[in-house]
DNA sequence: AAGTGGTCTAGACCACCGA
DNA sequence: CGGTGGTCTAGACCACTTC
């Protein structure tokens, strides 16, 4: 057996996953039935049935009464996937830019974000004005742990993607966000920034970001351009 | 007992969302437990484990190993799920209510959202104020063919779940939408209905809704005021 | 009819929390 | 320490899909 520690449902969780990340199991794919598994990997069928419960609630896979448990289609709904802003503005036709207008090293995060990063160490936060075809459309302000990342405050971030440099320099891979979405606003200074007039409401997005082992590693606050920017999304039932 | 036909687990469910509903059990009370409810309900504690897990995974309920399980908080992030409004309110701990505005057959759809309806027939339109802790918290108009639901027109819709009645009673299977979201300062007839100042901003949800065979029979559109209404969601790369 | 997932039982032992 | 949720078993029968 595997490390006594993990619990059972958990390592078959993680077999599954690998199968599809290492393409052995493909989108329409049908799983083996619940009874093979369990004898296959010595447990009960309840113990199966919790591993693909917890996929099922995280869309990776599917379930057919009578018929079968599949590989989900798309992983994420289209639209749900977690992009950086560069992906999203390409998605959308635009040519995405990027301005940089704070990077400074700091011992006590933002009141407004404080919450999230209960960090006990130094703080390096970026903010940049995010552009779409050369017209300003958002604020984006990064709170990273700088612990975590040897000698990262020294890149500089004008034209580079901070998320790709995390992931190939720094083995970080993003699996998961949470994220809150107000409308308000602005700022007068968010308003000029922006280059909207004072009565053009904004969004604000709050997210945490977490890695592969379900760590924090990131807090970004962003506001958008009401006037120009619009969420699309599916949502199942 | 009860209804043969419906699973114990879902009994439960049931129960324990209406003892919220009442007011019997509140945000951050205790729930007996699981080994109490099973003798209770003359169930087995896995069956009274699955009703609690999916009240989990639907931001209702949380469970502390050790300690017990809650009510959630009403300020706690929702799922990605397909929700009713119903849903939405009790998911964050607020009583939803619906007033009718409006409820007329038409044969044109309103310019705004004609492209989603290319209808041939007569269209449903009902337009409610829909009220969290009996305070307007949005307006809805929906639009439905008429011609696939018979007599739906004669319905009351105050106090009834649309989505229900189509569920149970024309046997409509929701199973995916299409939504956009904007962000707008509201017309004054909205700041009027909502009682808000005109200069709070609102999100304008647009939704097409589909169904079992993926066909459209609902095209609405939301407006909720910004400053008591937040998006909170879990997207995944 | 055969095979699949859906529901359910009556136990067992482990891991964590709080007094 | 006792009580809580967390994991797990080895069955059983039901409901649905597919042929």
């Amino acid at each position: 057996m595997n490390n006594k520690k993990t619990p059972l449902y958990k390592q078959l969780k993680k077999e599954i996953i690998q199968k599809i990340e290492r393409g052995e199991l493909k989108p329409g794919d049908v799983l083996p039935p619940e009874r093979e598994l369990a004898e296959l990997f010595e447990m009960s069928r309840m113990t199966v049935r919790q591993a693909i419960s917890e996929l099922v609630n995280e869309y990776i896979l599917i379930r057919r009464h009578g018929s079968g448990t599949y590989v989900a289609e798309s992983k994420i709904p289209q639209g749900r996937r977690l992009k950086s802003f560069s992906e999203d503005m390409r998605a959308r036709g635009l040519l995405p830019g990027s301005k940089v207008l704070e990077k400074t090293i700091i011992v006590e995060p933002p009141a407004n974000m404080i919450a999230d990063l209960k960090s006990e160490g130094k703080i390096l936060m970026l903010k940049r004005l995010r552009l779409a075809d050369l017209y300003p459309l958002a604020i984006e302000t990064i709170m990273l742990p700088i612990e975590k990342f040897n000698n990262l405050e020294s890149r500089n971030f004008e034209n580079e993607s901070l998320y790709r440099i995390l992931e190939e320099e720094y083995s970080i891979k993003i699996t998961k966000a949470q994220q809150k979405i107000e409308v308000r606003m602005p700022t007068p200074q968010e308003s000029e920034l922006l280059e909207i007039n004072y009565s053009v409401p904004v969004f604000h997005f709050k997210q945490i970001t977490f890695d592969q082992n379900n760590e924090i590693f990131e807090v970004a606050h962003s506001v958008y351009r009401g006037d120009r920017y619009e969420i699309n999304t599916e949502i199942y039932s």
